[in-house]
DNA sequence: AATTTTTCGAATGGATCAGTCGAATTTTCA
DNA sequence: TGAAAATTCGACTGATCCATTCGAAAAATT
């Protein structure tokens, strides 16, 4: 049937969505059941295991990244190329990352702590490049930003939306500097000219 | 000694970031020791129960951000006065909030799914008032924003930083718009004159 | 109405996890 | 010093949770 395919999609989106809030340990089998709406025996009919879902989802993941670097390269040529520019290098990162995933695949699949190393160091690269972007573009007189360690965290924080970034857990956050880097952004914008 | 209060502060913090991350049941007392970087066993020397954690928890939270909510309403003199505002407004509705569960405090403790239910309502609150703030500053011309919707979303995960909106398990996020709407916001700033 | 496809409730067996206990270790202070 | 008190920890347990199975009900297809 073709119902199937959409069917077993439906699954990896949602699925997706818990994953990547609780990790795969945390997440149930009820919850991805109950967000779908069905038993979770009625997931058994399309996916052999919870793993196997898994496995979907970080494939999915790969190639929806995958796509969007692509789209963002053809689309550089607006006057915010710098920005954008960023979100080549994020796409570009992600597909070393996305290699990874595929050589955990390819042997046995029990590495869940390892994938969430890769995924934090990933998460400390995007950051550090951001911070370093801003700060470049500070020197050179093309954005004006008053503290870019915040500021790349505001926007870090922002363009992951839900996925928030794992090493984050070790990081000290002080809400008044983040507080004062959003409104800083938010009423002077930080592009000169 | 004056020790065991210093102690019991740290497994408060500690443990706050993991629950605040993960809610109560899918967090682990394992988790919570070995962030402490102690055998669990230890905790229970400080603490009663795994319950009794997270009411102090709640309660240390619920003050800290009256503190805020002090101090934000002395500050009010700036010329980002609308913005602070909007932060007096989001602490007055979390003292609400605090009162919720000093309510639950009082009775039988077992109502985790409620606790929930009222933080995404909370949640969803807050970025109505956001919404609205951005929509009525938009018309008397006090800001520029584009989609006030995808703005309001992206300052509301950047203040809340880790602590992920609850209700947006719910809601669709398309990344194209929130990029867009921080790209606006980063580089065009929002506020007129 | 027979067959195939899809859903689901109930059951299970293994894993997980909060909490216990007694012993080991460290700290206090005489 | 060394006895007493404070603190840590490893090993255990019983209860709960959770992935997965199975057979039967329900829906869809022929």
């Amino acid at each position: 049937m073709v119902n199937r395919e959409i069917f077993r999609k439906k699954v990896i989106i949602t699925a997706g969505q818990i994953f990547s809030r609780f990790g795969f340990r945390k997440t149930t089998m009820d919850e991805i059941a109950s967000e779908l709406k069905m038993g979770k025996s009625s997931i058994y009919y399309y996916f052999e295991s919870k793993e196997k879902i898994f496995e979907a989802v970080i494939r999915h993941e790969a190639n929806t990244l995958r796509n969007e670097l692509t789209k963002a390269i053809k689309e550089v040529d607006s006057p915010i190329d710098k920005m954008k520019n960023y979100v080549f290098v994020r796409m570009k990162s992600f597909e070393k990352l996305a290699n990874y995933y595929n050589a955990i695949f390819d042997k046995n699949l029990d590495h869940f702590d390892f994938i969430e190393n890769v995924r934090a160091k990933y998460d400390r690269e995007e950051l550090a490049i951001l911070r370093l972007l801003l700060y470049h573009g500070k020197r050179k007189k093309v954005f004006k930003v008053d503290n870019s360690e915040y500021t790349a965290l505001a926007i870090q924080t922002t363009l992951k939306g839900l996925e928030v970034p794992l090493f984050w857990k070790k990081k000290e956050v002080n809400i008044e500097k983040r507080l004062n880097a959003i409104l800083d952004v938010l009423f002077n914008g930080i592009l000169i000219k």
